[in-house]
DNA sequence: CGAACAGTTGATCGGAATCAAGCACTGTGG
DNA sequence: CCACAGTGCTTGATTCCGATCAACTGTTCG
């Protein structure tokens, strides 16, 4: 397994829900700023943990958690016949799941990684934001960004093809080390190329091809399967099909 | 154009603001109870109308106004090198755009037909948001809507092939007028079959073909190239691809 | 060691895009 | 009134990109 090396240590520990000390506290809903508002968060707040691949809930499943990543990566997965699938989103430190206007999930959630969330009882953090304004103006906002994002991703999916798929996402993973304060490159892959395919609507035969021949090009180099070093990005960007 | 001889008439007059009197003010942000409530939206909303083909606003444009559709239908758009299109979402009546985490809009907003909206000034109206819980959560279960669709979307483009794509929205249409109230056939569309392409993923050519396809099989009959008669619900549903 | 798994590479196939022509309807001007 | 240009839809012929099928490599783990 890929990734897992780097964060066995951290994530498989059961933390105490001290959300001050949380390493994600401040990219994430939590990030409050009286003692107040952060006490009553973690009061409500229990803690799960994941192997790689496991299942956190199923699509139609009753919706009794939301979650926030706090170690690892999460990916969303809609299933179609014939085995088809696609993924949806794939969810980092930070990021919240199971939000919805529907009292069923609407897709799958599953462990990418090894995963450490923090869980909120639904109606006990819906009880919660409507208490604390600033935390439902933050989810707002959140969930504005993913709207964003879904965007793009249907501009991707419908009107891209595989090689700017392959480099918009490496552009998309770069950009988050850099929200991060981690240099643009070296990227590190959670996923493997399978999980990659299903996200950008390819193969891994032709994820596996596109990365060959972007290598081939010079525009990038693998050290390893999961490390992708960015060696021009301007050429890149260009590869990306934006305007 | 299509639809216009439908909506030209009520679409073209200048409504007074009475909200109370609107015809979509129960689907849309505006259901409200009370009375104060109405009267503290009507007081901040003005009116604009769209001929087929405007654009409301551009990819990019400062964010200085959110919209609520009253009538026709609206496309989002985003555009990539070559020309090459992708529609992200239509609007119909009740529906809102402009709303979103950033001050500059994420994609272009043109009208598909004839188009009459409820304007409101982007801070006016957020700090009614914050004044009104009421309206901040009905606004929040919305965009959760559209962020579920989303997903629905992002898998239609990622794994369907042309029949499921276009199956798949002729359902969707065909739901939207159940929701209003309506038979859920026949189904009318707004939009030209290039605009069903770039909302597909897809070209024209092949949506007509499909179409033609469809018809051949006797699922659906178009007595207009805008009027589509459901023939056989069970068998489009099956062929939608999903489980 | 060998089975299982992930990734790569090669050969072939097929579905949708592209290129092109024709049809139906609309609106316009001589 | 009718010729004709413009627009949108359909249909046909061909091409091409990515899927599929298959073989092989390298790594991990029991």
């Amino acid at each position: 397994m890929p990734y897992n090396h780097r964060s066995n240590s951290r994530a498989t520990e059961i933390r105490q829900p001290a959300c001050r000390q949380c390493e994600i506290y401040q990219d994430s809903l939590c990030a409050v700023v009286s003692d107040d508002e952060i006490a009553r968060i973690e009061s409500i707040a229990t803690h799960v943990n994941l192997r790689p691949g496991r299942v956190l809930f199923d699509e139609g499943d009753k919706r009794r958690f939301v979650y926030i990543v706090v170690a690892g990566v999460m990916r969303l997965v809609k299933l179609l016949t014939n085995g088809r699938r696609q993924i949806t989103g794939f969810l980092f430190p930070g990021d919240h799941l199971g939000m919805a206007a529907h009292n069923t999930y609407s897709c799958i959630a599953e462990a990418v990684t090894e995963v450490h969330l923090c869980r909120f009882r639904t109606a006990k953090l819906e009880a919660l934001i409507d208490d604390l304004p600033d935390l439902g103006r933050r989810l707002f906002g959140r969930v504005y960004d993913e709207l964003a994002a879904a965007q793009g991703q249907i501009t991707l999916l419908g009107r891209k093809n595989s090689t700017e798929k392959l480099t918009s996402f490496l552009l998309l993973m770069s950009e988050r080390n850099v929200k991060r304060g981690l240099p643009p490159s070296p990227v590190t892959l959670p996923m493997h190329r399978a999980d990659i395919a299903d996200y950008l609507g390819l193969t891994k035969e032709t994820v596996s091809r596109t990365f060959s021949q972007l290598k081939e090009e010079g525009i990038l180099s693998l050290p390893s399967d999961y490390t992708v070093v960015l060696e021009n990005s301007d050429l890149l960007e260009k590869l990306t099909g934006e305007t």
